[in-house]
DNA sequence: ACGATGTACTTAACGCCGTTAAGCTGTCAA
DNA sequence: TTGACAGCTTAACGGCGTTAAGTACATCGT
């Protein structure tokens, strides 16, 4: 049964499988047995490790965090509106390659500060293009929820891409809106072509950074 | 022991007693012995009118838009701007009357039709003011995820207006992010005055709305 | 007047969850 | 060789959502 034996665990490891499973279960299904069998430990061996379950989950999202900063190159001669796009469109993608993503990340916090670094660079570069400071995390927070909550949306009906959610056909769903025309034909903009969706969503939001705050 | 007998429950009655539960004990102490306690009826009975928990749930987040839109007067003469402030300062209210009301409002699905009457209030009103239906259903909704994740944000800090959770003293998160002195002096701008940021941020994209469309 | 029917529950039980306590095993320093 | 300690396992706990079966009470057709 021992036959070989494994190397320790540590938080990463631990952390990378978890975020395997919930890709496979989502996350009423990642409970700490499941991830123990996939690591060849039974569930308390991750106590050894983590005080408890949300110490875990705020683990997944840190490393969430660091292959999105990984995964995106960002260009120190952007202008300030590029940086925006890249950075929020990211975040989308990184939060969309988990099922419930979004929840599991806006549901915990970061173990350390490596995010700093990221949040540092972005804020030296709005300032830079003359925004004052207090502008300048207005900007970059107002885009953080909208992309927050843009994905929370988004996973509600599409768990993973390419992945539909029952219940969320827009035919029936403009039928039961019958008395209500304008909501009823709202139902393509709202459940459909998410990565359209949001890229005008986001665009307004810049748009509006440019406009109030008077920097283009 | 039976001396009285009860009148028996309907729906909105439990979700109401859940609801006012859920801003004592929150959403992860929000069961269903405690709720049927709280009505003087063991879990099971729920079952009778709910098929699963969720299903409650999902009663409780339609019962919070009920009183939402009750305890809003949209004027009818608003002009577009007024009506996406006034509406979306309204759904930042109604969910930060309840405990973690972001979360349940967001990871539950109304029950009826009821606020499509809303939405399509809405609607009529940005498309007689000059927005395309497609470009309507985009402001909208982009000021909506936009609040909902400020609101998650907010909660995870603030879960009650004038309750604040442990672990975000902002002159601590300053000192250990010396390193990064924008991000350090970021920490007012982000876990304080929740109320100026939500309104600033939500100018920004209302603005944004108004430049991009060219509708003023 | 009375059994049938249906509503609105209770009691009992199930499997699973997160978590704690206690014990076991291998590794490595003294 | 021994002892300490890291890194687990086994056992157990209370509580969770949920299901099945049974029960009290009101209503109603006959």
């Amino acid at each position: 049964m021992n036959a070989k034996r494994r190397a320790p665990l540590d938080r990463k490891r631990v952390a990378d499988t978890a975020l395997d499973l919930l890709n496979e279960v989502g996350l009423e299904g990642l409970t700490l047995s499941a991830i123990g069998r996939e690591l060849g430990v039974k569930a308390p061996a991750l106590y050894w490790h983590f005080t408890d379950k949300q110490a875990l989950l705020d683990e997944m999202a840190t490393q969430m965090y660091r292959r999105m900063v990984n995964g995106m190159a960002l260009d120190p001669a952007d202008t300030w509106q590029q940086r925006l796009r890249a950075s929020n469109h990211g975040l989308r993608e990184a939060l969309r390659g988990y099922r419930d993503g979004a929840k599991v990340f806006s549901g915990s916090r970061f173990t350390g500060i490596e995010h700093a670094e990221q949040m540092e660079d972005t804020l030296r570069l709005l300032t830079a293009s003359g925004f004052t400071l207090s502008q300048a995390v207005r900007a970059s927070a107002t885009t953080y929820v909208y992309t927050i909550g843009f994905v929370t949306e988004e996973q509600g009906v599409e768990p993973l891409p390419d992945e539909r959610r029952e219940g969320f056909d827009v035919g029936e769903r403009a039928q039961r809106m019958a008395d209500f025309p304008l909501s009823a034909a709202a139902g393509a903009e709202l459940f459909d072509d998410y990565e359209r969706h949001f890229a005008e969503g986001l665009e307004l939001v810049i748009a509006g950074i440019a406009a109030r705050y008077k920097i283009h």
